[in-house]
DNA sequence: CGGGGAATTGAATACGTTCAAAGGCCGTGG
DNA sequence: CCACGGCCTTTGAACGTATTCAATTCCCCG
């Protein structure tokens, strides 16, 4: 589970022709130790009993999923937690007047499927914006587990913590008063702070989705988001090549980011 | 706990002079039946053995707290969470440059403090908008049971899910691409569903916060605020009595929060 | 090499903000 | 009981920022 595979699931750049940015290292696996999931893995090992080491060998292990494939969808059944190894996923929800509305975006590390654990059925999409991978759990092995193991159902009550503090920061951070310059800095800085200890350099960010879908996230137009970009670079706040953004100033951005 | 206790907490009003508006019946305390720590509540006493019982005659009850009081600040230790029974709470916290966030409102028969459980200290602060009262669990009680409980560890997750979907919820009506008038006709809407059926009819919606802190979790200027709700008052979609809001064309307003 | 989509840039518009002033409500004090 | 003062709320007009629509450029891929 700790060694580390190479694959290219970064489907945006071919290293051998692109003129513009070094090859993005998203192709790595996150190491288990940097993953959310590792305090649910943890534990498995622990228990002598049957039931556990049953789910550690049916749990899946960086499953690759192809850029633009769905790992689920609104209203399909709940059945599995994922953990992103590697890539880029993006959750979207349809708004009741039918548009289409990004609500975040998940690293390698983190979790997804997590914001619907007690629920029957999805409440977001989640699509893999680039090649990638994820760990998958089966709930009700997680179900089954936590009624043995205290430290289990405590791992998944503190996943769910995460999740809602996650939002709080989303809500603060990107909705009230803050305007387009201070949106962007502050994605950009939650991006790179996500970025896990695997990964060289905090200051180098891929942003592997599409403008228009951070812009969406954002609540901005591309247009904006772009000039906003644009303005940024030529501050010497950023440099931009290509789907990476190398974080130049990280102070000023923070100023920015706060207002 | 199922008895209505009439007390006058709604300090904005006095009803023997305001010339605005009828008085407002959040002074009503909600049923314990439409209450959100009801399934945390109920599965105490089928409990026999002796926690159970203890926590029940421990619970404090329809605890009051005056207007502007805090019933926890930002950074403070956690160890209660509460449901309100009547009144009004805000959620607010400090921003890094700071100035000051309203993150949210809760009403009767809905819980605070449950955004941080599993956590050790509060990340925001609940200050009474108006006179209120609530009900106080022990976090520690609720861990205590929870080991003995199932399907209390149960309502403890759903309650986690709850916030999260409602902060979904927030996330997708307040902050993307949504203009004043989608922002805050959502809102009406959403306090008007959000208010629990003892109360008379859902059109008549009482706003016992400032007009300031409305604007402010809506990441508006209180002006704007103002002269969308005159706008929507001349368009007649509602009907404004001082702190008290008529939903006249709920229709209308739906269609305009869907943008 | 050429087509197509995404990303960027430009100019005009629309919307929310800002600053300023007036009005209304409420508590206080005469 | 009425008058005064402060604060919140509302209204008005000028301004600034993000959006819109359009055109161009840049990449990716056949």
């Amino acid at each position: 589970m700790k060694d580390r595979q190479a694959s290219e699931p970064f489907n945006e750049v071919h290293p051998s022709k692109s003129t513009r940015g070094a090859p993005h290292t998203l192709s790595e696996h996150v190491a288990c130790e940097d993953c959310a999931l590792d305090p649910v893995c943890k534990p498995i090992p622990m228990g002598t009993a049957e039931p556990f080491s049953y789910i550690l060998d049916n749990m899946k292990r960086r499953d690759p999923i192809a850029a633009g494939q769905l790992l689920y969808n609104e209203g399909s059944d709940v059945s599995e937690v994922y953990a992103i190894t590697s890539g880029c996923l993006k959750l979207s929800t349809q708004r009741p007047n039918g548009s289409y509305q990004v609500t975040g975006f998940r690293m390698p590390g983190e979790l997804v499927g997590d914001e619907v654990l007690g629920l029957k059925t999805h409440r977001f999409r989640a699509e893999a914006v680039c090649d990638s991978a994820v760990c998958r759990i089966s709930i009700s092995d997680i179900e089954a587990i936590s009624q043995h193991l205290p430290l289990f159902q405590q791992a998944v009550l503190s996943l769910m913590t995460n999740q809602c503090r996650q939002l709080h920061l989303q809500l603060s951070s990107y909705v009230a008063h803050a305007n387009a310059e201070s949106k962007v800095a502050a994605f950009l800085l939650n991006v790179s702070e996500r970025r896990v200890s695997t990964e060289q350099t905090t200051s180098r960010v891929p942003l592997p989705m599409s403008r228009s879908d951070i812009a969406n996230f954002l609540g901005l137009r591309p247009e904006t988001l772009s000039r906003t970009l644009s303005k940024f670079q030529k501050q010497s706040l950023i440099e931009m090549q290509g789907k990476t953004v190398h974080l130049v100033n990280v102070a000023g951005l923070k100023s920015i980011s706060e207002q």
